[in-house]
DNA sequence: GTATTTGATGTAAACGTTTACATTTATCAG
DNA sequence: CTGATAAATGTAAACGTTTACATCAAATAC
């Protein structure tokens, strides 16, 4: 059907072996043969069958990318950041989200054993321990993204959730706020106990209390930040500053605070963490912490092709912490002009 | 070094064929025979090598999808419909961000042609002819998401954006706005263009002049936005209502208002197209066109996969549009609680 | 009882490469 | 000039499936 290899070694007068040579970086052939194998597969539209060549070298030329459902913004982001860097080393990228239908363990299971993927990049904020083991035995490389704090025996890149919480809390406390409440997100989920542990470690070290009514788990969405800020503000002792761990609740809590008449930052100071994109357009501008997503995403992609050329060794964990950035705004009490939002 | 199909047929007693045969749907074989191999397969942990397997059959149950760069809040939604179709037809998705280079888009598409896919869908808002007659001779099926309208020999999904922008615009109008003023975006972008039809159609639908002063050229970003709208409003003659070609932009005129202390809507209306998320969280809320974002990737798919299947006719030209719908917000006059934000 | 059809399975030839090994040719030291 | 070494190319055996075709047994028709 389309031009096969035996058609062009024909057409350049030489085996096949030859033209197979022309397409691979570290082989010897001459240079004039390889150009003119080359030109002549070029007027011929003829490009190697990958499978062909997979089957043959069991190279795939392609990674794996597993995603979560819920992290809208990351998403783009990450993706961004993976593809990017895959391209420079001319690799393709398999997608999968982890959708509510499908089971997670299954979709990386398939992607793991199934031989389509040199190489696999796990995003899974809520990661069981049979993933772990399941993992860590994998003869195929895998780098997480977002790994939980006490898992160690995998390779993984992540936010240091710990210093952004801690030091964005300790902006406020610097304020003055002594009542400080805080919305974490949903259980078991590492981004959000990490940032509770950063939250804790700041007030204790400023010798504030950490009060059980001011803690409400919500779960990372919009609406989970209208209705904690609700509940928070609603009882008899309130707090005077809250922190959203994550920017989408900051979004809920300003539409509460809007409706409710509560001023920010007058009546209550609020912070957030991710720095996404909507957070900017805030009035006042929220201050929050900022996360470099796409590097998340390109970080663990070179990682995983060290991996899949043998540079680093396969089944030695690593984990990597990203640093986070403050990023000031008007929402914690600072006086800010919003005439520099332009970015 | 991992299982094949050989083992596993000396196992259970059978030919490799009958092993094959197991593995697919529509092959004679035995409801016993087949519940026994696939048990054995399970227990040694048995998975067909899809490189063999598409080698032989030239089937990859993969299917490609080549994005734009910069269209931000699109991507997520787009791939989730996507993915989420291509799961339920058990295919993979090969995803690809055309880094916004020309070249690159080339060579993706050559990429996507190697027979690593089985069809292609294509997001590409500056499409040009040489693509078009690419994709028309193609022997893979290609279906496009948001085609220029005057292109007819190829399969598309459409957001209908005349429609879109003729009623946010008669919207305005009716309002009793007279002189509308419109940031249109990049140059080539058929979305753009189409949505400037829309506009000047119902100007002239409603005998309102189509005024040069009151039409500015952006490219559908933030900063575009900001400027452009700096630009309007300092004329002499200045518009009393702008369309926002796109939500981006919109925002951008929001900041841009604030900082210049100019009222919206009281001294200008302002609406946009798309209904991004973010663009529900301004002040007022902005009147703009709802776009089935998800959808025009799963219905992408859906016809896709007539295609591949032999469904429908590979070269049959098809042009799909999906309709848009009117959000109100207070942006444009209407008198708005921002109460139902919720979602 | 024989001929015919049907369904399940086996046989073996693709599918289009890569690559270990063999061969040829060119290069060069002595 | 000879033998050794290196570079370029050829030969042919994998790689792990699918599938057209052949075979065989059982069911059905007459």
């Amino acid at each position: 059907m389309s031009t096969t290899i035996i058609e062009i070694a024909q057409k350049a007068g030489v085996s096949i072996a030859t033209v197979s040579r022309a397409f691979t970086q570290n082989s010897s052939i001459h240079p004039d043969t390889r150009r003119k194998i080359l030109r002549i597969a070029e007027e011929n539209h003829y490009k190697p069958n990958p499978s062909a060549r997979s089957l043959s070298s069991k190279r795939t030329d392609t990674i794996g990318v597993v995603l979560p459902e819920l992290v809208d913004e990351f998403f783009s982001e990450i993706i961004r950041g993976i593809d990017e860097e895959a391209y420079k080393s001319q690799h393709y990228v398999l997608v999968a989200s982890s959708h509510s239908q499908r089971n997670v363990l299954e979709t990386v299971l398939e992607f793991m054993f199934s031989g389509r993927v040199e190489g696999v990049i796990l995003m899974v904020p809520q990661l069981q321990n049979e993933f772990i083991k399941l993992i860590s035995r994998s003869k195929r490389p895998v780098v997480l993204i977002d790994a939980p704090q006490n898992i160690n025996q995998v390779v993984s890149f992540n936010i240091n959730n710990f210093q952004g919480a801690y030091s964005v809390v300790e902006h406020i406390i610097n304020h003055g706020y002594k009542k400080v409440g805080i919305i974490i997100g949903p259980e078991g989920n590492c981004d959000s106990d990490e940032r509770f542990r950063g939250f804790s470690h700041a007030l204790k070290k400023y010798n504030l209390p950490l009060d059980q009514d001011f803690i409400i788990r919500g779960d990372f969405t919009y609406r989970s930040g209208y209705y904690s800020f609700i509940r928070l503000m609603s009882q008899n002792k309130k707090p005077d500053a809250i922190f959203a761990t994550n920017d989408m609740m900051a979004l809920g809590i300003y539409e509460a605070a809007r409706n409710s008449q509560i001023k920010i930052p007058q009546d209550v100071a609020i912070v957030g963490f991710d720095d996404i994109f909507s957070s900017r357009l805030l009035q006042p501008r929220l201050t929050t912490v900022h996360v470099p997503i796409s590097e998340l995403g390109s970080s663990a992609v070179r990682y995983l092709f060290k991996m899949i050329n043998g540079e680093v060794d396969l089944h030695k964990p690593c984990r990597n912490e990203l640093t986070t950035g403050l990023v000031i705004g008007g929402s914690c009490g600072c006086p800010i002009s919003n005439a520099q939002i332009i970015f």
